[in-house]
RNA sequence: GGGCGGUUAGCUCAGCGGGAGAGCACUACCUUGACAUGGUAGGGGCCAUAGGUUCGAUCCCUAUACCGCCCACCA
């Protein structure tokens, strides 16, 4: 006997276990079956699941279970990512605990630190997407710094190299001054800050005039080599040519003519600080200026400005400098104004510097081009498809690919060099000593930016280089499933480095997924404390249920709230589903072998095998067309509104019959539908119904339910006619329980049902199902009479009308208002149809189906106001 | 500045050319032999605004407003 509700974490683990065990989730055990692949997302190996990833690990899963249901070998590829800087961090956060740091220790001994640290405390993540149910193939799990993945990262550069994509470059960068290392342009967001504008006067040299600028930041100007002018503009024609003396420096630095200024912006006038400004780099490059540097690897102010400002932070050199403008008199004015400041796009809080450095870029530009041309070709396919333009419109503007990094941890360039500085690219030092014809070389120093071999992922997994079996078959994935945060980061750079590599586009198909907020609607931040934890949630309420609500929750909209109450909701429909279970169990619902759906001859059986039916239909090409949330509701739809809320409950009165064969087969249809459930249901909680699966049955199953087949539609036999006969009972009980409800009858007392002006058709129905319906409906009698008896409360059924007889217990203007109130909307209805209909260019313009229809449902209209009107009229009798 | 979403019941959201839906919340009643993590019956909406297309618009088109996101840029 089952318990009365489920406890997810008693059977979780076990459940878990169980798949484990039976290697349900190996890839490559079933020859012959087409494959399907996905590649999940690897998450920082220091990263804790969140919502975010539940969904996106819910939404990949429920395909992995429904294409290995379907018979296909399918290969969900699991992994982490080895996070360069996040996991840098950590370690060398533990080490300052121990009054140790990575300087003092040096590379070999912090990489060690930080694999030690990788063993231990790494991937935490991964169990928690285990809690999840996540069925992946756990036996391949890969990390992007193991060996292979790491070959395959060398083998990249090196022939990008070769190719002459790779090449080293003198320019500017964002630089994060904390953590000493470039970053790309992806990695910098804009925040928008509360700021100044100051105004300030340089002297204008041998002269006693002053061109003024505005300037966000003043401190640059010790770096300032031009002032620069609109060449349009007539206000500083005459200045242009002669020399600006840079205030505090001495300098004295050209005004030039450029079209980088702007008129309206500020005076017309902007100084250029060709070192620490990107427009104003390119200003200088096309004006042949100096570049000076005036800043430090840590962002303090180096020795190239005046001493009093040598050592001192951006901040505060920017302080120092307004003062001492101020006492000059060469500030002019100041404006508080908001404006965007690039941030380091992790902690958003470390402003960035553009800076001069030497770094390794990748020109992905004709690998763009590909990358563009292959969705345009719809070889591979965005959903929903708007993602597309997001795609392209970044790839049609692309520029070079920063993918050096000042990092220790990480994949380290497999680039050499010797005493001359001479450049040697191989995949081994051996290999590079070769090519200098011997002598010791020294290696560089950097490391890739972690989404170089985040964009290896779908082929580095499946053993690339090395032409495996695997590679073979499992390459193109299927499907990739992911969130529209990282289209550039990493869906953008996959497919390029896929089609460049392989000739062959890494997914077919890419689905982008909403982002989750908190049930206030807002991002979710650990700064902000909103963070709703997944495992949480597992914990309270199961995975089943998270599961489910992620599963409803996947709309097309770009956003999803998700707390505590929603996961409630679904956690109450397991236990509906458990309690349904529950109710098969004690009505000697057994699964039949060979039972056969389309051989059932109650119209009852009939029915729910319709039902089914259409449920399977429904689901299963939801499933096909990504709408996880249609799926997941015409799944919720059927379980509870039709099998719990009305087929169960008709059932009852057949249980408690003393027909034998009735019984019997709605035991074994009963059994057939339960088991139909527990697999549609198995993708979306994947838990409840393993568990359901084997408690339900008498004898053992043959598999597990991960390993059974999915459902197929069945064509059961009258099902229309089945299907309207239980809808007429069920508006039948339905009418029965409103008038009941309305006129007050208390729930335990059972009342006679008189209905007259039946067709034969609908009397007999009346008949056959009659204790359905005196059960469902608490009727003491139901029959078809000629005439309706005085004191009746009524209500129309098709043709017929069914009459209540309450005695003395009506109250017959309660009664007359109910009833007039339903004839009014009978004749609302009525002049709408009449209005369309009047219309002429309705009637002639319309499809002939659509005309019939309104036709007949006005004719519907018409006779249940007729009927409404007589029965007031026998009211008043 | 460029682009993209959203605006539907009190709340969170589906639906997207021919009768406005769900969950939660709300009201009334109900310990009915699966389930109170439940059942039954209800109340609640000029589907943001203004035009247009159409016989017909919540749905398609165009504008507007508000909310939000992305990209670029800001002296």
């Amino acid at each position: 006997m089952l318990d009365k509700t489920f406890n997810p974490k008693d059977v979780e683990q076990r459940i878990a276990a169980q798949w484990e065990a039976s290697g349900a989730f190996k890839c490559g055990n079933r020859p012959g079956a087409a494959p399907f692949s996905i590649v999940i997302p690897p998450p920082n190996v220091t990263g804790r699941l969140h919502i975010g990833h539940a969904l996106n690990n819910t939404l990949q899963d429920i395909l992995a279970r429904f294409e290995r249901m379907r018979g296909k070998d399918v290969l969900w590829q699991p992994g982490t990512d080895h996070a360069g800087i996040a996991t840098q961090l950590i370690v060398e956060r533990q080490l300052a605990e121990r009054q140790m740091s990575r300087i003092g220790m040096g590379r070999e001994k912090f990489l060690e630190e930080v694999w030690k640290w990788k063993a231990e405390s790494g991937g935490a993540i991964v169990e928690q997407q285990h809690r999840l149910g996540a069925s992946a193939d756990w036996s391949r799990e890969r990390f992007t710094m193991d060996e292979g993945l790491s070959r395959a990262v060398t083998k990249v550069f090196v022939e990008l190299y070769s190719q002459g994509l790779i090449y080293k470059d003198k320019r500017l960068v964002n630089w994060d001054p904390r953590l000493q290392t470039a970053v790309s342009d992806l990695e910098v967001e804009n925040i928008e800050i509360k700021g100044h504008l100051w105004y300030i006067r340089y002297p204008i040299d041998d002269s006693d005039q002053f061109i003024t600028i505005a300037t966000t930041r003043p401190e640059t100007l010790l770096g300032d080599t031009a002032v620069a002018v609109h060449p349009g503009d007539q206000r500083y024609t005459a200045l242009v040519g002669k020399m600006a003396v840079l205030p505090l420096t001495g300098r004295l630095i050209p005004i030039i003519a450029d079209e980088h200024s702007d008129p309206e912006k500020g005076t017309g006038a902007v100084k250029i600080t060709p070192g620490h400004d990107f427009n104003d780099f390119e200003v200088g490059k096309r004006h042949k200026l100096p570049l000076i540097n005036i800043i430090n690897k840590d962002g303090t102010l180096n020795n190239d400005v005046p001493a009093p400002y040598r050592g001192l932070t951006r901040e505060a050199a920017r302080k120092k400098v307004v003062a001492d403008l101020e006492a000059l008199g060469l500030l002019d004015h100041v404006e508080p104004i908001t404006h965007a400041v690039p941030h380091d796009e992790k902690t958003k809080t470390v402003v960035l510097e553009p800076y001069l450095t030497e770094q390794w870029y990748l020109n992905v530009q004709p690998l763009a081009d590909k990358a563009i041309a292959a969705v345009e070709k719809g070889e591979t396919r965005f959903v929903p498809e708007n993602w597309a333009n997001v795609y392209f419109g970044w790839l049609r503007n692309i520029r070079p690919w920063c993918i050096s990094r000042q990092l220790w941890w990480g994949h380290q360039i497999p680039v050499w060099y010797d005493a001359d500085g001479k450049v040697y690219c191989a995949e081994t030092e051996d290999d590079a000593v070769k090519q200098a014809g011997g002598g010791s070389l020294r290696r560089d120093e950097d490391v890739l930016d972690t989404w170089f071999s985040s964009a290896l992922w779908p082929f580095s997994t499946l053993g690339w280089p090395d032409k495996t079996p695997e590679l073979a078959r499992y390459y193109p994935t299927s499907v990739l499933v992911t969130g529209f945060d990282i289209i550039f980061f990493w869906v953008a750079r996959m497919m390029m480095m896929g089609i460049h590599f392989l000739g062959e586009v890494p997914f077919r198909t890419v689905v982008i997924h909403n982002r989750v907020l908190d049930e206030q609607g807002a991002k979710m931040s650990k700064t902000k404390g909103n963070v709703v934890d997944p495992i949480t949630l597992i914990d309270e309420f199961g995975a089943d249920a998270l599961r489910f609500t992620l599963a409803l929750a996947a709309g097309q909209s770009r956003d999803m709230r998700i707390g505590p109450t929603r996961v409630e909701t679904n956690r109450n429909f397991a236990t509906k589903l458990w309690n349904t279970a529950r109710f098969c169990e004690m009505n000697g619902c057994i699964t039949v072998p060979g039972f056969d759906p389309t051989a059932v001859t109650e119209t009852v059986s009939k029915w729910i095998v319709s039902e089914t039916e259409y449920a399977i239909g429904s689901v299963t090409n939801m499933i096909e067309e990504l709408r996880f949330n249609e799926a997941a509701s015409n799944a919720y739809h059927f379980v509870y509104d039709i099998f719990c809320d009305w087929y169960v409950e008709i059932t009852k009165p057949i249980f408690q019959s003393i027909n034998e064969a009735a019984k019997a087969e709605t035991r074994a249809t009963t059994a057939w539908a339960r088991d139909q459930i527990l697999k549609l249901l198995h993708p979306f909680m994947p838990f409840i119904t393993e568990e359901l699966w084997a408690a339900t049955a008498v004898t053992p199953r043959e598999t597990l339910l991960v390993l059974s087949d999915w459902p197929k539609r069945v064509a059961p036999p009258d099902a229309e006619m089945a299907s309207a006969e239980m809808m007429w009972v069920i508006d039948l009980i339905k009418g029965v329980r409103s008038v009941r409800a309305e006129m007050n009858v208390p729930a335990g007392a059972k009342i006679p049902l008189v209905m007259t002006g039946a067709s034969e058709g609908s009397a007999a129905r009346l008949a056959r199902h009659i204790d359905v319906i005196a059960t469902l409906a608490r009727l003491s009698s139901a029959e078809a009479a000629p005439t309706i008896p005085t004191g009746s409360a009524q209500f129309v059924l098709e043709e017929a009308v069914v009459a209540l007889p309450l005695g003395d217990v009506i109250d017959f203007a309660r009664e007359r208002a109910r009833l007039e109130k339903d004839l009014k909307k009978a004749q609302d209805e009525i002049t709408r149809f009449d209005a369309k209909l009047s219309n002429e260019q309705f009637v002639s313009k319309a499809p002939e189906e659509v005309l019939t229809e309104q036709r007949e449902k006005r004719a519907e209209a018409q006779a249940l106001a007729l009927r409404l009107t007589d029965a007031i009229g026998r009211l008043a009798e």
